[in-house]
DNA sequence: GAGTATGTTATATG
DNA sequence: GCATATAACATACT
């Protein structure tokens, strides 16, 4: 048997759905035997004395900060970073090692595995959640944040409004893909300077942001199965925009890629 | 072969 | 210090 934790790049809904679906599978779990497997991979600890840290440990709960994972082995905490293209992985019986398997926990009840063929993930070990989020400086976990939240760390920011959204230290969680969908349903261009949005403009894209997020976890990140009106759902170049069936077009923005409706997300004018 | 990629971080520049 | 831009990381896919 093989369950994959989750579908999708791993943006915040992503890391969620993975965290839900581990405290079903190994909540309870002992670590018989740990296999750290990239050395580059390891954060600031060497695999020797991250194997030796996690064996014998007991998986008492699994947390999530904005795309960052946390198994809870009781006084200490593994993190996982999934990176760009990482994937979680429950194994039973004796599955054979993945094709870039770069993390294996053989636990008493299964495996899990970290499979991530780019190696942009990291793993490592950490006190807890707070000390994690303090020393990476991340922002609030999106799932949190609602429009006075949002308003409140804007305020202390100049700049264009995308990068913000992208930046972890502003919100943990948001990424390139949720980023765009906000920002178009918001009806807002991704290189609006946040100066030019109105309070209650960035209150209602606070608010809007956890019903975007909590509406992709209840899709399981199936895009195809978000709501009607979501750009998620054909978010391509070409495409026809949800909302005006305008074709929706791409630029570059702080060197990501946005795509956008350009009748629906007016250029700012300043 | 060239160009693209949904994340993060370091470095340089104004 | 801040905002911005760029490269770098390593691999897969079109």
């Amino acid at each position: 048997m093989h369950h994959r934790m989750m579908r999708g790049v791993p943006e915040l809904p992503e890391v969620e759905t993975a965290r839900r679906q581990l405290r079903r599978e190994i909540t309870g779990a002992r670590v018989v035997k740990a296999l750290a497997l990239d050395p580059k991979m390891c954060e600031n600890i060497g695999p020797g004395e991250l194997e030796r840290g996690l064996t014998g440990k007991i998986v008492e709960g699994i947390e999530r900060h904005g795309k960052n994972l946390f198994l809870d082995l009781g006084g200490s905490m593994l993190h996982i970073h999934l990176g760009m293209s990482g994937s979680l992985h429950v194994l039973s019986g004796w599955d054979r090692r993945m094709t870039h398997e770069r993390l294996r926990l053989e636990l008493d009840s299964g495996t899990m595995v970290f499979d991530d063929p780019r190696r942009f993930g990291r793993y490592g070990l950490t006190g807890s959640v707070e000390d994690f989020v303090a020393k990476k400086g991340l922002g609030p976990d999106a799932l949190s944040v609602d429009g006075r939240v949002l308003l409140e760390r804007l305020n202390a920011r100049r700049g264009t409004i995308k990068p913000l959204l992208l930046d972890q230290r502003v919100v943990a969680g948001i990424g390139n893909l949720y980023a765009d969908e906000l920002l178009f349903q918001l009806r807002v261009h991704p290189r609006t300077p946040v100066a030019a949005l109105s309070p209650s403009r960035i209150e209602a894209m606070g608010e809007r942001g956890r019903e975007v997020l909590r509406a992709s976890i209840e899709a399981g990140t199936d895009f195809s199965l978000l709501p009607d009106g979501y750009l998620l759902r054909d978010r391509s170049g070409g495409a026809p925009c949800p909302r005006c069936s305008a074709p929706l077009t791409t630029l570059k923005v702080g060197g990501r890629t946005s795509v956008i409706c350009p009748a629906c997300q007016a250029c700012p004018s300043g």
